[in-house]
Parts: C-alpha cells; structure tokens; sequence
DNA sequence: CCGACGATATGAACACAGTTCAAAGGAGAC
DNA sequence: GTCTCCTTTGAACTGTGTTCATATCGTCGG
C-alpha cells in the first residue's frame, strides 16, 4: 500500500465521482475526458494511467449504478413485507421503474454503453444481472413449484425483459406522455397474466 | 424538376443506399462521412447540400427499415391466414423477431439513434410506430371487446414493449446464448397470459 | 544532504470524427 | 463570349479520445 498506490486509488474515486456527477446530470455524451480531468484537477494522462479508456471508466460508473439500483430494489421489497409472489414481483418492477425513472440518464448509461467486441462482457456484469435476475426467479420457483429449472429461466428472462422493455418505453418517451400510473398498470398486467398462466 | 433537382435526388437515394449497406454490414459507427462520400462518389460537403447532418441520413435510412420490417410483419401475418387474435399477435411477435434478428444491426440502429433534443422525435416516426401499434390493437380489440379505448392503447403499448424487450434481450446477447425457440417460447407465453387475462 | 535513477505524471501533439465556407465550377441569359 | 447566380467542392476548423516524449517525483545509495 505504498504512497502512489493510495494516490491513485483516491484519484480513481475523484474520477468515478465526477463521471458519475456528470452522468446523472446530463448523461452519457457529457463524458468527456479533459472536462473530466479539470473537473478531478488531474491531467487528461492521468485518465489513462487509472483506465485503459473512457469505457473502463463509464463501466465503473455503471457498476455504482448496478449496485445502487439493487439496494433499492432490496429495500422496497423489504419494505413490502411478506406478500405473495407475484405481489412481490410487482413491487420489484416498479422499484425499478422508480430508479430508472429518477435517474433516467444514468439508467440509460447501463444500456446505452456498447460493449465494443461484444465479446468481452465483463463478467461482474453478467454477475450483477445474475443476481437481479434470481431476484425473479424465487417468486417465480413458488409460483411454479412443479417447473423445471430451465423454464424457470426462460420465464424469469422474459419477465424480466417484458418489463424492461416497458420501463424503457416510459423513460425514453416521457414526451410521448405515457403516464407512469399507466406503466405501474402495464407491468402489473403483465406479471399477473404471467403469475396466473398455467404453464401449456 | 430541374436538372438539378434530378441529381439532387440521385445522389439522395445514392447515399442512402450506401449508408443502409454500412448499417447492415457494420453498424451505425461505420457512418462516416468521408467514407460515405467516397463511396457515393460525391464530395463531403454535397451530403450537406443534401442533409442537415448525417443524423437526418441516419433517420433516412431508419425510415426504409421501419418501412422494411413493417412490410415484413404484414405478409407473415397474410401468411398466418386466418388465425385467432392471440395466435395473430405470437405470429407478428415472431415475424418482428425474425427481422431483428436476421438484421440486427439495421434493427439496433432504429434504437440507438439518439434523438438528440428529445423534443423533436419527427412525427413521421411516431406514426411509423403508431401504425406497429395499429396492428396489435386490433387483435385486442377482438380478445377484449369490452375495454375501452384507453385500456386498449395500454395493453398495446405494454404488449409491444415487453415482445421488444424480449427480442431486445435476444439480439444484444446472441452470445450469452438464449436460443432462438427460447425467445419464441417467451414471446408466446407472454402473449398466451396476456390474451387469457381478465381485465379487472 | 546530495545525486542519480527508475517510476510516475503531464499535457502538447496526434488521429480521426462531423461540419463549415471561401473558392472554384458550371448552367443559363443575353 | 461573358456575365451572373447557383451549385459543388474539399481544405480547414472544431472537438473528440488517446498517446508518448518529456518533466517531475520519490527513493535510496553514498
């Protein structure tokens, strides 16, 4: 834990900090690397001596915003108590339709980040989905105790994509003007259409 | 219809053409003007005398995929027949899928577009999208006779949105590998629950 | 305390985008 | 033919991310 090795760890935060300033601010687009690095005080160089490039950079505020939504999402459901679930279900989307309706710009930066060879998908990324994504799956293990292990994923995969895919028509459209109490009906319908299917 | 205009509109549909064969081949960020220009044959500066910018290029090229897709969808469903409402709507879900996911760069570059002030979505893009949703809502019409407009509008929006999300989910990670007949297993149960719901 | 050397930080310079605009080119009128 | 006005051109400008020769710093031997 030598001297320089503190310095750039703080100076990693500093960097962090600001992206993720600038990022909830104004999104994606107003990262930029000198405006960063006068905002840090550090030199551009400095930028790329901590990150290989700006995208190692925005990843490491993306991770922050993985992790700041699934505290979220945990609270609200703890804060829903015990309730069946589907109801659980529910109260899980909408937490996430509020973070991603309250941070509209940092939600986008999750999705709006290309992975450039779509190979190298860090895995702590797929890890942090895994994790929202068994979220799901335990109401959906109850609901559907007789299901297989397979279909429990295809479920829990297109649970989860029906409902992004809602909140992402009601974020990016906030003109559009769907209201938000017709997004919480949207995913209410869905989960429930979907709780109560009798699997074929 | 000047001699000029004629050239004008050559060269129009020459750079589009091009431009399409770029997002086909490589994708939005494989739009570069230089190279567009060289493989129109024309100057830099003539795409301007043509588009305000190579986001309203972009735009162009978005306007045949809609056009494209929308095609697409219609004969799969001419194709279809005579089906009930629910199994119409499985029938469009996988015709939208089978485009995504035979052009998915064409198809991503519809998304990835950003409509820069979000304020000017031009109107023909709302009603590119307005006649998509047409053609859902007239299947739930016929399942659900009793709803009332609003409700109608709702289900289209959420029906279209998680099928978007599903194939959305599909197209990004063809390499974290959820199979084709997964996704249409998804799609239809989506759609399956929706159909079979009661609305309140 | 000094000096020297390897590690570290710096920011000017580079590469490469989109966009502009002064200048060249060309079509038509007389 | 030449004058005028519109069109077209591509070098130049602006603004990115990224690099790398150079300056600076920290450490340690003398």
């Amino acid at each position: 834990m030598s001297a320089v090795e503190d310095r750039r760890a703080a100076l990693r935060e500093t960097l962090i900090d600001a992206a993720e300033r600038r990022v909830e601010a104004d999104g994606l687009a107003s990262i930029r690397a000198r405006d960063l690095a006068k905002e840090a005080g550090c030199s551009v160089g400095a930028i790329y001596n901590i990150f290989d490039d700006l995208d190692a950079l925005i990843l490491a505020v993306n991770l922050r915003t993985f992790a700041k939504m699934g505290t979220e999402i945990r609270q609200a459901m703890a804060e829903a108590g015990d309730v069946p679930p589907a109801q659980r279900m529910i109260v899980m989307a909408n937490a996430y339709l509020d973070y991603a309706s309250a941070h509209p710009r940092r939600w986008r930066t999750l999705f709006d980040f290309k992975m450039s060879t779509e190979s190298d998908v860090p895995e702590w990324y797929l890890k942090a989905l895994g994790e929202l994504f068994e979220l799901i799956a335990t109401p959906l293990r109850e609901l559907f105790p007789e299901a297989e292990p397979e279909r429990i994923d295809m479920l829990t995969r297109g649970l989860f994509s029906s409902v992004h895919g809602i909140v992402l028509l009601g974020v990016e459209s906030r003109i559009s003007g769907v209201p938000r109490a017709r997004l919480e009906e949207m995913i209410a319908f869905i989960i429930t259409a979907a709780s109560d299917a009798t699997l074929n």
